[in-house]
DNA sequence: ACTTTACCCTGAACGC
DNA sequence: TGCGTTCAGGGTAAAG
């Protein structure tokens, strides 16, 4: 499932592949692909012909590539299954192929965008000042992103009453992070998913986002290596990392600093993997907020 | 105003 | 063998 790290490899990849390039054609094979394009499928390619595209940018699992002098970017989501290909000419349709953009100098290939599931989709938007797509104005920073504000998310993380999971996986917060990297992130923090925000001190904000920082770098340097010359992959299966991972998907393993078993959790209709020794819930009373002074 | 849940979708993996 | 059920996941609209 594509996160931050998988994003950015397409982004890379993207911007090797499609930058300066000038958009021939476009199709829609599937409307869902283009939901959030609300003037429909046919507005779509109709405003993307003849379009140069610029570099591609990425915040959080969100990258575009601006159109023209970047008054407009096209956006794309990958949501859980979603690849965006570079394809030689004559390659053979992918079984979900939604999207088919084709350039002006046809012998670079066509830029594919394939989704099995059909929870990402690509769309067309007016840009901000900074050449943000207007629609994704709420999505935060991201941790990898040199502007990102560790202190206001300290700051919004004692205010909030929610855990720290939910917290970690509000893309308003802090983007990027998917279920994946939240539990690693977790685990290498030892914080229990359970763990009100407000209680969180400076230090372990700082812990916390240092070590999603770290788990996504050392995610990044393993998927570049997923590229083949004239391929654009996003590795949605498996990829390289898995076998890095010290808490998702490790039920009844070992964990690797305590060797307890770790747990697996039903949680907001996902999982979470944890340590039970080394993640210790939060005391059950607790709602974050400082308790009533007694009299 | 803030937090939580339901929903979208397909295919793999499972149980009977 | 085949059918039905469950699960996986991100983002957002809607509900609480």
């Amino acid at each position: 499932m594509p996160e931050l790290p998988e994003v950015e490899v397409v982004r890379r990849g993207l911007e090797r592949w499609t930058g300066g390039r000038t958009i021939s054609t476009t199709e829609v094979l599937h409307p869902r692909a283009v939901r959030r394009h609300l003037a429909g499928a046919p507005d779509f390619t109709a405003r993307l012909a003849g379009r140069r595209l610029g570099p591609a940018q990425r915040r959080g699992k969100y990258l575009w590539l601006p159109v023209e002098d970047g008054s407009h970017a096209l956006l794309a989501h990958l949501g859980m299954s979603g690849q965006l290909l570079i394809q030689p000419p004559g390659t053979p349709d992918e079984r979900h192929l939604r999207v088919r953009i084709t350039f002006a100098d046809a012998a670079g290939g066509e830029l594919r965008f394939v989704d099995q599931r059909t929870f990402g989709g690509l769309s067309l938007h007016a840009t901000a000042e900074d050449g943000l797509p207007d629609v994704i104005a709420h999505i935060a920073r991201d941790p990898l992103d040199p502007a990102f504000d560790e202190a206001a998310l300290h700051t919004a993380l004692r205010r909030r009453r929610t855990t720290v999971k939910r917290a970690l996986l509000d893309q308003s917060l802090i983007s990027g992070v998917g279920n994946i990297y939240a539990d690693e992130a977790l685990w290498r923090s030892r914080l229990h998913y359970d763990r009100p925000t407000a209680t969180l001190t400076r230090a372990q904000t700082a812990e916390l986002v240092g070590h999603v920082r770290e788990v996504m770098t050392a995610a990044l340097a393993q998927g570049g290596t997923s590229f083949d010359s004239l391929y654009v992959n996003v590795n949605g299966e498996s990829g390289y990392f898995d076998r890095s991972l010290d808490a998702y998907g490790r039920e009844d393993e070992p964990c690797r600093r305590c060797g307890t078993p770790m747990r697996r959790s039903a949680w907001m209709n996902r999982s979470s993997y944890f340590c039970p020794r080394c993640q210790r819930p939060p005391r059950p009373r607790g709602d974050g907020r400082p308790s009533p002074a007694r009299a």
